[in-house]
DNA sequence: TTGAAAGCGCTAACAG
DNA sequence: CTGTTAGCGCTTTCAA
């Protein structure tokens, strides 16, 4: 690494013939300095082509005003999406973001431990696997963390999540309503907790109606694993009338294979309903029933919510819950008599 | 912003009882230091909970041993993959990843400035909006530039991209082979290096053959604009009987469009063809026949090249075109006698 | 191999 | 309002 000897503050401010705090406080908001020496260093930097040194100013304010974030899944549109809107909330705030891609349940901690390296601000967090000593650690050092759409029951760290049993409740209710027989659960990752209570909700909306959930397969959140499990499901009677998946991206692996591998009419023979609601869903070719999950309303309420703890030292964990909606589309069957 | 103050080298020292600067030498690679000193260091670090200051060491070691990832088009499945192969990637190189997402062809020069102070050791930028100046300024600080996925003729940065041209002239002339006649172009964004070259392919390819590209039409890389510039496309005859689009995402748009909004059949009515090979090309419900770019390929030669020229300091610009291929699925109609 | 000392480029008191 | 001064936490000569 070699490169020309970077402009420092120090030479602005010889060439615009003051000091080197002059320079500097013409760089940071609200420090009092004269409008003329103000304009002589503005036109120096400007000739030298300065940019103040952002690493020599966190190792001062001890803040990189840098937030961590990290996810996985980036192959489920839910995640980019949410990354996206994080990522413009941020920059509006003025924060830089460090990115951590995480494999799927993968060595979590090697991760950590560069986060924590790296001197950010606070992390944002969309990957399931946090154990409650890394989120520990965290907390110790000091560090804000929120997690986003995931829920763990660890105190120390703060969450906005979706209301997933409610959700799943409804979509409970709603098949035994349609009166379907044999619901089948497409769950995400065993260590999903977002997966879980979905399917709490749909057993127990189920069970309000007098039915239960017959039959669960895992799918890991996968594509591909959808749709394995979905030929699974079809290997060998009782087959399912209703499939619940545990994402909008395994619901349209579940459509496709339902209707291309196994020839089967979604929703006349089998109801599909995912969960998330991806712009996929609505796409005319699948019209999903999902449940929504506001992403602008969590990334709002996450970013916000960091971005405050940072601001205030203040670490009390704070969970928000935040209410779900229920999409209806055209992959479940209407009731009829039979 | 108060947290406990974090804790040194200096209280590492302090406890293992030796100097601050042997402390310092137990972290970094290929420093001399005695197994039994470094044991000790690493015992009191570990007791203490000690991490390096990674702002500190860029600071003195002039590389902050990070990278900025310039993006946009989070919505096109196709970003999101190379994100996450291109951040397994540098993390595997120890590097971390500042991202920035620019809003479509937005205020690109409020991000670059951002990005110089930052001082990241080198930019990947996947979006199109580079001006040569704003090139020149990379240059000029030092800091070496690769464009993924784009072709700017500026000649200060490097490039790796795929074979637009051939591309599309393979698109062209298997249009004309097929035997149609009204063929149109679906274009991505304006600015888009991409997508006119892609479109000078199609034309020469379809001119091989004595056939043209009758019309074209903007869809700016946009699933919803890709939409409407189809509905367009058939408000009055001529008809197309092909459709090119510039990616993937549009070209699914156009499908949809097609089978739900024109009643049309794809490709019976109408061939269309993609550009990119995402995984949704390959859904069976679309069976999209495409061209495929080697998300792979780019991230590993782009990635590569970057961190050759921050190692080396070497700031020729290199451009490398990878080879496309052409997947034939069962979006285009067969050829037939007529 | 080790420690002392000199900064990296900047901000933040503190005087003036 | 401005300059002087003292570090932030670390790496890196340089002697010992």
């Amino acid at each position: 690494m070699k490169r020309k000897p970077a402009i420092t503050s120090r030479d602005v401010a010889e060439r615009a013939g003051v000091s080197q705090s002059a320079v500097s406080r013409c760089f940071s908001t609200n420090a009092s300095i004269s409008e003329k020496t103000k304009l002589k260093v503005l036109q120096a930097a400007k000739e030298l082509g300065y940019r103040p040194n952002s690493i020599a100013r966190s190792l001062i304010t001890r803040s990189s005003r840098t937030i961590a974030l990290v996810l996985s899944h980036l192959d489920n549109m839910f995640y980019p999406l949410v990354l996206e809107k994080a990522s413009l909330r941020f920059q509006a705030e003025d924060y830089h973001l460090l990115l951590f891609v995480v494999p799927e349940e993968g060595d979590f901690i090697g991760v950590m431990d560069r986060i924590l390296q790296s001197q950010v601000d606070g992390i944002l967090m969309m990957s399931a696997s946090l154990t409650s000593s890394l989120a520990q650690e965290c907390v110790d050092t000091g560090i804000p963390v929120v997690l986003i759409n995931r829920n763990v029951d660890f105190a120390g760290v703060s969450q906005v999540y979706s209301d997933n049993y409610h959700g799943g409740y409804w979509v409970g209710s709603y098949l035994a309503m349609g009166g379907h027989e044999q619901i089948a659960y497409l769950a995400g990752l065993k260590s999903s907790s977002t997966s879980r209570h979905r399917y709490q909700g749909l057993v127990d909306g189920l069970a309000s109606l007098g039915k239960q959930c017959q039959v669960i397969v895992q799918g890991d959140y996968d594509f591909e694993q959808a749709r394995s499990a979905t030929l699974q499901l079809f290997s060998e009677p009782p087959y399912p009338d209703a499939i619940f998946a545990a994402s909008d991206h395994m619901a349209i692996a579940v459509i496709e294979t339902l209707r291309h591998d196994l020839g089967r009419r979604v929703p006349e023979d089998v109801s599909v309903v995912g969960f998330d609601d991806t712009p996929i869903a609505a796409w005319p070719s699948y019209r999903l029933t999902t449940v929504r999950q506001s992403v602008d309303q969590m990334v709002e309420e996450a970013t916000t919510l960091l971005i405050k703890q940072i601001r205030q030292g203040d670490f009390r964990a704070v969970s928000r819950m935040l209410p779900v909606t229920p999409i209806l589309r055209d992959s479940v069957r209407q009731f009829t008599h039979e």
